[in-house]
DNA sequence: ATAATATGACTGACTGGTCAGTCATATTTG
DNA sequence: CAAATATGACTGACCAGTCAGTCATATTAT
């Protein structure tokens, strides 16, 4: 579907392109990965500098306004090279999210449920979510997936898969025994696990739209909801 | 970057472009306002069709990804008629958000703070809310705000102008004088309205991206926050 | 060890296609 | 018929994705 015939013709000399390119230094491979280092670390350097450079440009611009030039710049790389580590756009996106999101489910799932009280329990869990989501760059992975989501039904559904699935059931076995206990006094968080990542996805939202006006404390407004939750009770 | 000149030189007569089209009146404006209608009634009616058309292409695709040319099909109008309307795209977006979530401020602020115990006062709020903005196309307009808000800064400050800073005091207030009458236990809501509204927006971000997997009832959602915020006592 | 050869990461000019916005023209209406 | 409204072909800019070519490094042969 394109003439890839005419280019070899009219070819003019153009004799050493990439020449100054390479002998800069300041955008080689070795840079990102450091001298003494094997072929693969430094493609696999490369590779996640086009992730943190995609992260960028996707977070200040959106998927579909974001340049794969823009990102393979800041990544201190051609065009090209983006090519070379990831099939298209789309699928840089889909890598983008699943490498950085898909560790925190394992590390949620390592605080116990029935060794802590109640109120313990979801302290922890609030605790280990904003330092692993909203203390990093994973609050910015995670704002494109509720952002971006919509128009990419296949990270939508990983992410259900992978994600949710994995997570409520286990909060919801939680708090079931704590409300048989009588250790919460309503049902609703046993009906809606949701409610207590609510917080979060506020807070995310609100940075992205107001925090230049009155910034918003993620993790404190997560603490607020727990408070909420127990009444108000001191710990 | 490629021949923009061939086509105006083999420039064929082409005599009466629109004939056919205007005479087709399955599109006309007659349509959109009826007929015995004024010519500012007819162009008020276009204008509502391509803010209707506007905001299914804009959800559909997001902002940047939708197509001017299908909202205006959808519009059954021409695409030069959005800028008989409209100054750009930009602007048609802001339009359409301004005239969608501008008059829900009034309707919160319509429920009587004073004259109500706390609890029946969060629930006539709640029940505003999903009744006026999650029952609705509003609720589609919201989305939009959050997920294209932080790339239209200018957006984003006439809603904390127009609807945070006039929304949230009001529900501070009311809370302020519950907390201090004993009606709440906690002053998590006090310090942090936002949680209020926290379960509506997972509501809103839940639907677009897990909805064929599991619905989510929104108001009910909420009914369950404010359950929460007074400890699960029936009304 | 050293030269010859192979590998594959990397480059960037280029192509096809897309789309916001324009404007000369056409139609309708008061 | 003048003004208001609507039309859609056209332009210019933009950009994802391609691919022939380069070169440092790795592998193999001598």
């Amino acid at each position: 579907m394109k003439g890839p015939d005419k280019r070899r013709v009219r070819r003019p000399p153009k004799p050493k392109r990439a020449a100054r390119a390479l002998r800069d230094k300041s955008r080689s491979a070795e840079v990102r990965a450091g001298p003494g280092t094997t072929r693969r670390e430094r493609s696999a350097a490369t590779r996640e500098a086009i992730l943190a450079a995609a992260l960028d440009e996707f977070s200040a611009r959106g998927f579909a306004a974001a340049r794969l030039e823009d990102v393979a710049r800041r990544a201190g790389v051609a065009k090209g090279t983006i090519y070379v580590h990831f099939r298209d756009k789309e699928t840089l996106f889909e890598e983008l999210v699943r490498s950085s999101l898909g560790p925190v489910v394992g590390l949620l799932r390592q605080v116990p449920a029935d060794t802590l009280t109640a109120r313990a329990f979801l302290e922890r869990l609030t605790e280990t979510f904003a330092r692993e989501v909203l203390g990093t760059r994973r609050k910015d992975v995670l704002r494109l997936v509720l952002t971006e989501g919509p128009r990419f039904p296949q990270l939508a559904q990983v992410h259900y898969r992978e994600i949710i699935q994995r997570a409520l059931p286990m909060l919801r076995k939680g708090l079931e025994g704590a409300y048989a206990r009588g250790e919460l006094t309503s049902d609703a968080l046993v009906r809606f696990p949701q409610l207590l990542v609510a917080p979060a996805l506020v807070a995310i939202v609100w940075d992205a739209l107001f925090a230049r006006f009155e910034p918003l404390d993620g993790a404190a407004l997560m603490r607020a909801q727990v408070d909420l939750i127990f009444g108000g009770a001191a710990r």
